[in-house]
RNA sequence: AGGGGUGUAGCCAAGCGGUAAGGCAACGGGUUUUGAUCCCGUCAUGCGUAGGUUCGAAUCCUGCCACCCCUGCCA
């Protein structure tokens, strides 16, 4: 037997297994630390896939801690979206929810630690000021003037600096490590600053807080993180993230790792700009369907399992690509193709009336949700009525006026074509309105081909879906196409507000067949011969169907001119 | 006195001295009551580049080149 081919371990499950192995490690832990300051996007996703992935894997646990050192951006709102959007993508955290904050006065007693270890001391340079001193790339920094101040001087002024003495920017706690480092991160990194701002955690008791690289570490280090992994920006303050482990009285020694974030084409994934995406009004906020966030992508109707199996096809290294959108999409219709119900939506109704037939005949066909891929019923999902009468609605783009090989598979008059799921039936002709526009056709339903194939053996070409006339149910369409119509809006001198797709939402109406307008919200269909399209999860309703279209159906490039 | 990271097909990527996995995309063909799905097939004499070591190099060595990140009291 062939064994499927294992995927193979990237290099973190490598370190891990060897952790595991000389027993450096019992069992892991990890963590996902989003800063609560907007909504996650599928960039998050990878890295929540990634980090609760390797506990899983492993057996270990991962935690979710919110990142909270900074007041002045976070909200509550986004704590609680950020715990909304892990959960929905199917994944547990441990024990409970925690935030740095929750550390704070653990922190706090470490900066005096550090105080008194003669290894940080309070600044008085403006920010301005620091800038100048801390040189640049090719120039070392200059030693602060408040460098050498006294253990006592520092410890009273940075208890002033709890007590809110001193204006914001008046002053820092910074940490003493090398000005003439060539790592800009570790010239004398500032490690509390003031902060005249209500937390959403811990009110007013603070009003210094610690920065990231002063928090993130020890938070690690309290929870028992083994793994500390993170994207490839971080990887220069490793050594700041060591230098708090070693020269702090921590409870364990946890390890950072890092690897490439994910980047798409045709997208960007930068909070900053989905919020002025948001706060411009270019969209209609976090949640919109055409935003790569998690709950954007939720409502255009992307699956939790289709977004787990695009990140997990990701690879987890330290190269820093741009993954083409078709490979995301490809999993979407993957999982769709799979497991959406099969439903028909009429999206440019064109009337159909069949000549030999009563007018008011009606019938009720009985037609299974879904099938395999040999066309065989599927039963898992039920099945549904559909009504049938003399007077359907096709797509305006299934009849053509004039035959044609491009054509073969469309109805035109002479030719016939499969109702799916229904009879074969013969155009005989069509009426135009003054434009020109073709208004009905006419044709003949082909007596006993429910099921079957015509009885003189002249089989139909094509398969159009349909809508009885009288029962057809109108519903709000919303078509969505790529935000940007460049494939790197973030890239070079371009301002990603220029590259947006001026259309990117465009409202129309369809008929739907009955039972669609009693779907649930968030039930993903496949409209037969067009697309994925979601019951809105906040508009849909029985009474005014809305569905969203999720993504189009792949389409046969030889027919594209 | 700069530091850190990365270069394998259109995109992502495995490979760790023994003769270039896999996925996406693309392109042929078959099946089909969805022009979808499904099935079959094609797609790097080549691994940023120039040298070197070796019986043998994408893998080791040296030099060059390109791209990304770092000079917040953001994360």
């Amino acid at each position: 037997m062939t064994e499927a081919t294992a995927k193979p371990a990237n290099f973190i499950e490598k370190i891990i297994d060897e952790d595991l192995s000389s027993g450096k490690h019992q069992s892991i832990t990890t963590r996902f630390p989003p800063e609560p300051n907007g909504y996650l996007h599928v960039g998050h996703a990878k890295a929540i896939c990634v980090n609760f992935g390797l506990a899983q894997q492993f057996g270990g646990q991962c935690n979710l801690r919110f990142d909270d050192t900074n007041p002045e951006k976070e909200e509550d709102e986004y704590v609680q979206a950020i715990q909304d959007d892990v959960k929905w993508l199917g994944f547990e955290w441990g024990g409970d929810i925690k935030y740095t904050s929750d550390y704070f006065d653990q922190l706090h007693q470490w900066a005096i630690d550090l105080i008194k270890a003669g290894k940080a001391y309070v600044c008085d340079l403006s920010a301005e000021q620091a800038k100048e001193y801390r040189g640049n790339f090719e120039k070392p920094g200059t030693n602060s003037p408040f460098r050498d101040r006294s253990v006592e001087e520092n410890l009273e002024l940075f208890e002033k600096m709890r007590l809110g003495e001193f204006d914001e920017g008046a002053c820092g706690l910074r940490v003493k490590i090398d000005m003439a480092a060539p790592n800009m991160s570790l010239r004398d990194p500032y490690i509390y600053r003031i902060k005249k701002a209500t937390h959403h955690q811990t009110g007013d008791k603070w009003c210094i807080y610690p920065s990231y690289d002063f928090a993130h570490g020890q938070s690690d280090s309290i929870e028992g993180i083994t793994h500390s992994v993170c994207t490839l920006e971080f990887a220069d303050h490793r050594p700041l993230y060591d230098w708090f482990i070693e020269n702090l009285d921590t409870p364990a020694e946890p390890h950072q790792y890092e690897f490439g974030r994910l980047n798409i084409n045709y997208t960007v994934t930068s909070k900053r700009k989905l919020r002025a995406l948001v706060e411009g009004k270019v969209v209609n906020g976090w949640d919109d369907p055409r935003m790569p966030t998690i709950s954007g992508m939720r409502r255009r109707g992307y699956t939790p399992a289709s977004i787990r199996n695009f990140c997990d096809s990701l690879a987890v290294a330290k190269t820093d690509g741009t993954v083409d959108v078709a490979q995301m999409e490809y999993f979407i219709r993957d999982d769709l193709n799979q497991n959406a119900p099969r439903a028909m939506a009429v999206l440019n109704p064109l009337k159909v009336v069949l000549s030999n037939m009563q007018d008011d005949h009606e019938e009720t066909l009985t037609v299974p949700y879904l099938f395999d891929s040999e066309g065989e019923a599927r039963t898992e999902l039920g099945e549904r009525d559909v009504p049938f009468s003399n007077e359907l609605y096709i797509d305006h783009a299934d009849f053509k006026e004039e035959y044609s090989k491009k054509f073969k598979k469309k109805f035109c008059v002479g030719k016939r074509i499969r109702l799916r799921h229904g009879y074969v039936i013969e155009a005989d002709g069509f009426e135009k309105d003054a434009d020109g526009n073709i208004t009905q056709v006419n044709a003949t339903l082909i007596e006993n081909t429910l099921g079957c194939d015509p009885a003189d053996d002249i089989k139909p070409k094509g398969v159009v879906h349909w809508i009885s006339a009288k029962h057809a149910v109108e519903a709000e369409v919303r078509s969505y196409a790529r935000l940007f119509n460049d494939a790197n809006p973030d890239g070079g001198d371009k301002d990603f507000m220029d590259c947006l797709t001026p259309d990117s939402l465009v409202v129309t109406k369809a008929l739907i067949e009955p039972a669609l307008a009693n779907a649930a919200a968030e039930t993903v269909f496949q409209f037969e011969r067009e697309g994925y399209y979601v019951a809105d999860r906040f508009d849909h309703s029985a009474d005014k169907p809305v569905f969203n279209l999720t993504i189009g159906l792949r389409e046969d490039r030889s027919l594209a001119n």
